[in-house]
DNA sequence: CTTGACTCTCCCACCATGGGAGGGTTGACA
DNA sequence: TGTCAACCCTCCCATGGTGGGAGAGTCAAG
């Protein structure tokens, strides 16, 4: 199969089949005479396995452990589901992170007229990053923990 | 003040003050004889809407509108608080994405024993793609809008 | 006048993905 | 057999936001 077939088969694109084998994700394809990449059945199937992971959020660095202790028939069941647990709690971080700053925009948003006016509770909150409002919404509360993790 | 003062009081990296002014964020500082980058207060309030803008999610683009808007005292507030909706709309988005991943692998997640054994639901589902269980939970289903955000 | 802290510009890295240029291969059809 | 489209190859670049660092210049305090 070349790699055009198999990443229709697989659903990754060839651009990204190649790319995970520079990067070592899949081991280097077979080739033909003429230097094009072969896939059998298997390989297509770690394919989909990759990109199923991904679909899951996974990076790169996670499925290559994903795929070590696929292919490990003796791996114990613990590893993956630690692993697992620990994109979920990532996941969750992430999730709760943008619904913070949904929430603030929410209240700024709430509190801005939205006519022809000029006046713009959100602009100057943005300006002056005191507190949004009575309602419990300090800006810096907020924030805070948003900027630690993008900073990661 | 000098980049690193500026930096200091507007809780944004001199580095990236840099890169704001190459990207046309913020206009080009004035500089010293020696080359010395130079801020007034005035460019630290900007450089704090522009952090306080960060913080919310706002990309660079949508900065550089809100900045517009901003210094427009005209301006109708009607545009800022249309702006933000959308900025609300996506964060909502890409948060119930990561939900939603969030969701499928804990149902794997619970079906998986953890324990010293081999067998794994979880890489099982990885490597099949049925569907996860009898709790409605394919894989497909949930995965498919992910890839689609995913690949824009 | 030295020294340490600062600044300058450039380049590189991350992560995952796509675009495209420039050139070779394959296979179908006339 | 010639041609042509559709494929494949490698290599470079871009995205977005941020950091790291090298090599060189500047400033201020002692």
């Amino acid at each position: 199969m070349n790699i055009g077939e198999a990443a229709k088969a697989s659903g990754v694109s060839a651009k990204m089949i190649r790319h995970y084998e520079q990067v070592g994700l899949v081991p280097p394809a077979t080739r033909t005479e003429s230097g094009y990449r072969q896939y059998s059945d298997g390989d297509i199937h770690s394919l989909r396995f990759i990109r199923r992971s991904r679909d899951l959020g996974f990076s790169i660095r996670e499925i290559g452990e994903l795929l070590d202790l696929w292919r490990n028939r003796r791996r114990p069941s613990r590893l993956v589901k630690t692993l697992a647990e620990a994109h979920i709690s990532a996941l969750e971080a992430k999730a709760q992170e943008l619904l913070a700053m949904k929430e603030t925009l929410e209240h700024l948003v709430h509190c801005c007229h939205g006519d022809d006016r000029p006046d713009c509770p959100i602009l100057d909150t943005l300006s002056s990053g005191e507190a949004a409002g009575p309602t419990g919404h300090p800006l810096q509360g907020h924030l805070s923990p948003a900027r630690a993790r993008q900073a990661r």
